[in-house]
DNA sequence: TTGAAAGCGCTAACAA
DNA sequence: TTGTTAGCGCTTTCAA
């Protein structure tokens, strides 16, 4: 009653309140330790009344303990990343472990940056985005001594552990199955993908697979920002326009090809037969499109699952070594964009 | 060299290294005080080399503060939270706060649980989506003594302060809209909404304003759960088989527009003459739809950005009250789906 | 079953 | 400009 105003509560407090020793409110608040009945009730009619709320940051420091496992992750309005959330989330709701996420906008230094903070919490694991990653970064994922799982990307070598699937092969399996159809005249629309590596490795894929099959890119367009669905119309019709004998888009994501197949709808092409088209992720979204568009489940919610699976089993057990390498493989979705050879 | 693996590295480590008392490495780390040149100098090449990173959770301890800002929402998934996080991260980018974001699912426990959570963190401040909270939470969030902003919602009483739109007013107004375009055969279309306070108020707005107007709604419908574009689509067929003579469609979300606009393009309707449609929240994927839906945006990224000044603003100031209630005024975008009167 | 003492790693406040 | 001391609020450990 004479707590001075917006002083925070402390153990201290509960203690005076109930009458019972700091140290057993301590204990009667996490569940530890054997605690009467009787002293039980007092402590936690106590705190309630007074409203009081724990300082993790004390308790951390104390116990050396912070069930805050760290994501990192590219981008959160771009579909894929937020499915990845919900597979992590699933998993760690039935644990004491708290997903804290940090976003690098694909940038190598904001991401070292983001790592750097997310660290300086001391969290019991990190999940990470691709496998690329500046040498600082990697130097910090390496000195943290926790776990480490790397998701989205399986081309390459993790500091730890991995989650993901190969991207060079997706892009390179859906050039096979565009040539196997009879599609020779290929045009590729993507995002601008220095820095996308994911991206980069499916063109590298489907390039080097076309060209095993004797076919070279017809035409191709890189875009950045802007409304993907409008971005996807604008690019299909500039390149339609450019290379009209196209008979097949490739799009490096499912909401570009969506766009591009509102767009030759409208045109009134013949889809599949004068051209096909596939885009890749496997959005939900496709699902209501007057035609289903060819992709590929780039599996994000799976990889968010496993991913935290693995922290929590390490940190059950640190020792333990297990599944340190999970490669998902997707299969094509043909919809109905995508003729059967 | 001889520390054990594994231990963290402490300022201790980084001040033997540099031979500079453990007080001044922490004012180099963190750039306070006057330290020489050399000395900082040294300190942050030791630092560097070991790879230390500072442990915040002491830090705040010691200091009794923790740049943290925590925003509660309901969901990450439904395109209009993620660019709420964009508006709020513009603003905090330049100031040491840093976000941390909590999900509710629109579950009330949920919200005081994560609630509890963020505030166990002590955070120097709370942006929580809406102005509907059970009692225990309110009491959270009254006892925190940490600026609290509400946002997306002006329809109530805010604990602290508050940034949103009058979503009743919302409804209202395109109801007014409609009616005077000269539709009179309305339907609704949206989610089962009894924990979604702004998508029922803005229903309820709607719902008066037609009265007003001596008109009923002449038919309804309230789904859960998939594919919004595919649900859209499904809803408005069910909906036109029931009830043929509709003449308007107001969706309570874009998404779920979009796919009834979809649908009535396959179907040979003419739009708006024949009948007319509008969503709500302004998202971006409208640009790229055959037409542009009818819409009010939301001013979501807007409702981020002024709810983060709030916050830094108070933090920096603590007595300033200033801006406690910020109205935003969205205004009807007729698209190509609502004729003019 | 309960309590007392000693820190966790850092920073505020003050002294030199 | 640099160093010393005394905590921050909790938990670990050990004793009662």
């Amino acid at each position: 009653m004479t707590r001075p105003l917006n002083r925070p509560l402390t153990l201290r407090d509960v203690s005076e309140a109930s009458g019972v020793s700091e140290m057993t409110v301590s204990r009667v608040l996490r569940n530890r330790g054997d605690v009467s009945e009787a002293t039980r009730e007092k402590v936690l009619r106590a705190a309630k009344a007074l409203g009081y709320v724990p300082n993790r940051i004390a308790g951390s420091l104390a116990s050396q303990r912070v069930n805050l496992v760290a994501v990192i992750i590219p981008s959160m309005s771009n579909m894929v990343f937020p499915e990845v959330m919900t597979g992590i989330n699933r998993v760690l709701e039935d644990t004491p472990l708290q997903p804290v996420v940090g976003i690098t906008d694909y940038l190598p230094e904001k991401e070292e940056k983001v790592l750097y903070e997310m660290l300086s919490w001391r969290p019991s694991g990190i999940i990470i985005a691709g496998l690329e990653h500046s040498d600082a970064s990697r130097a910090m994922l390496r000195a943290s001594g926790i776990p480490v799982v790397e998701i989205m990307d399986a081309d390459g070598t993790p500091v730890d552990a991995m989650v993901g699937i190969s991207h060079r092969r997706a892009g390179r399996e859906m050039a096979e199955a565009i040539l196997k159809a009879g599609y020779r005249r290929i045009g590729f629309m993507g995002t601008k993908m220095a820095l996308d590596h994911r991206a980069r490795k499916r063109f590298e894929g489907f390039t080097q697979a076309l060209a095993k099959g004797g076919v070279e890119i017809a035409d191709h367009e890189f875009y950045t920002g802007g409304s993907a669905l409008s971005k996807g119309r604008e690019l299909t019709a500039d390149m339609m326009a450019r290379t009209p004998d196209l008979d097949f888009l490739y799009y490096s994501n499912d909401l570009i090809g969506a766009g591009g197949l509102l767009w030759l709808l409208e045109q009134g092409y013949d889809i599949p037969g004068r051209i096909g088209l596939a885009g890749f992720n496997g959005v939900e979204l496709l699902q209501g499109l007057p035609r289903r568009l060819a992709t590929m489940d780039a599996c994000r919610a799976e990889i968010g699952r496993r991913a935290a699976e693995i922290i929590v089993a390490r940190t059950a057990d640190p020792v333990r070594e297990a599944d340190k390498q999970v490669i998902l493989t997707p299969t094509i979705d043909r919809g109905d964009t995508l003729r059967m050879p």
